[in-house]
DNA sequence: GAATATGATTATAA
DNA sequence: TTATAATCATATTC
């Protein structure tokens, strides 16, 4: 029976009656010496809500003297106490998140596009397969080439730049607040397992920091991809003399105007451009010839003339005209030469 | 600036 | 895979 006012002094402090969780010595029961320790309790709670208006040397020497405070181990078990039942709340907080599919997208195309991974290859890799996706690869692609190249380096590097600053402040903030903590714990109780789950926090939020980083690279990379390939969309005409070349071979060879491999790469050597650039040349003209020859007519008439020339020129001097070979059979294209009046059906 | 020409791209069929 | 046809996007012409 009086077992229990004795239990409640013990040194662990556990009231358990008056105010639920104040220790029985800390609580007021009234007489000189328990309006004195509530005197005291007051004066400590009041610097500790006061401890961040003062200056650092003022709070410096405020922190001393509470560590050093005749009543500091009680308040600390006060303190122990109330953790002790707030802890629950705080264990169900902690559980491991799963990889966000977000940032490993984000991160993926990063690596695939050559920003976030080896120096070398990747980003003309990027480009190579670019180019590639677009259509033959020119000479004169080179300079556009080298162009996205050194513009995607440049992102690489700002992106770079910027993921090593926010490590080093991720760093810097998290040594920060442990010592901070490690500092308080002398005060307040705190676990270490709550000084990891504090920088747990810490680095979730410097890792969405990092994800608008990777975000916005990602959307700069995008822009200079489109760029890139808008760049190579935009159409050259080709030269006269290519235009010649090409159309000379066209209409000689009206009745199939369709080129062999080798023809190609011949013409395409002939008007410096590229084999898939001869093949667009050609499906175009086909088409286009064979939708309104009328309006072919007179180039037709023209490049027969010439070819015509060429022939009896060539003849004349004992060789062969200079037009690259293709197997040349019947039933093609109408000649407009031979067909004065007629219209595409 | 509209109309036209032209090289490139894309969807589809053979 | 290649050719065709439609379409896009830009260049050139008037």
């Amino acid at each position: 029976m009086d077992e229990q006012p004795r239990l409640m002094h013990s040194h662990t402090g556990v009231g358990m009656a008056g105010h639920p969780g104040l220790p029985q010595h800390l609580e007021g029961t009234g007489g000189a010496d328990g309006d004195g320790r509530k005197q005291d309790i007051g004066d400590i709670l009041q610097q500790i809500m006061t401890i961040t208006d003062q200056s650092l040397d003022e709070a410096q020497a405020r922190k001393h003297a509470l560590n050093c405070h005749r009543m500091k181990p009680a308040l600390f078990n006060v303190l122990c106490e109330i953790k002790e039942k707030t802890v629950l709340s705080i264990r169900g907080a902690q559980e491991e998140e799963p990889p966000d599919p977000q940032l490993m997208r984000l991160d993926n195309m990063l690596l695939a596009e050559g920003v976030s991974g080896p120096e070398k290859g990747g980003g003309s890799a990027a480009a190579a397969a670019a180019a590639a996706a677009s259509g033959g690869v020119g000479a004169d692609n080179s300079a556009e080439h080298s162009d996205y190249r050194a513009k995607l380096s440049q992102i690489r590097q700002i992106y770079h730049t910027e993921l090593e600053k926010y490590e080093q402040a991720c760093n810097e903030f998290t040594t920060h607040v442990m010592n901070l903590l490690r500092e308080q714990s002398r005060t307040r109780p705190i676990s270490p397992k709550e000084i990891e789950r504090m920088v747990s926090i810490i680095h979730r939020k410097f890792s969405s920091i990092q994800m608008q980083l990777k975000q916005s690279t990602c959307e700069a990379v995008m822009i200079l991809r489109s760029r890139f390939l808008d760049a190579r969309r935009k159409r050259r005409n080709f030269n006269k003399q290519a235009t010649e070349i090409l159309n000379e071979y066209f209409y000689s060879h009206l009745s199939n105007p369709y080129p062999s491999e080798e023809a190609k790469e011949e013409l395409a050597k002939k008007c410096a451009i590229t084999v898939a650039q001869v093949s667009n040349w050609f499906g175009n003209k086909r088409i286009r010839y064979k939708k309104n020859i009328g309006k072919f007519q007179e180039e037709a008439n023209m490049y027969a003339a010439r070819t015509a020339v060429n022939a009896a020129n060539a003849s004349s001097h004992g060789s062969q005209a200079n037009s690259p070979s293709t197997p040349n059979s019947a039933g093609g294209y109408p000649s407009p030469c031979y067909q004065s009046d007629r219209r595409i059906q």
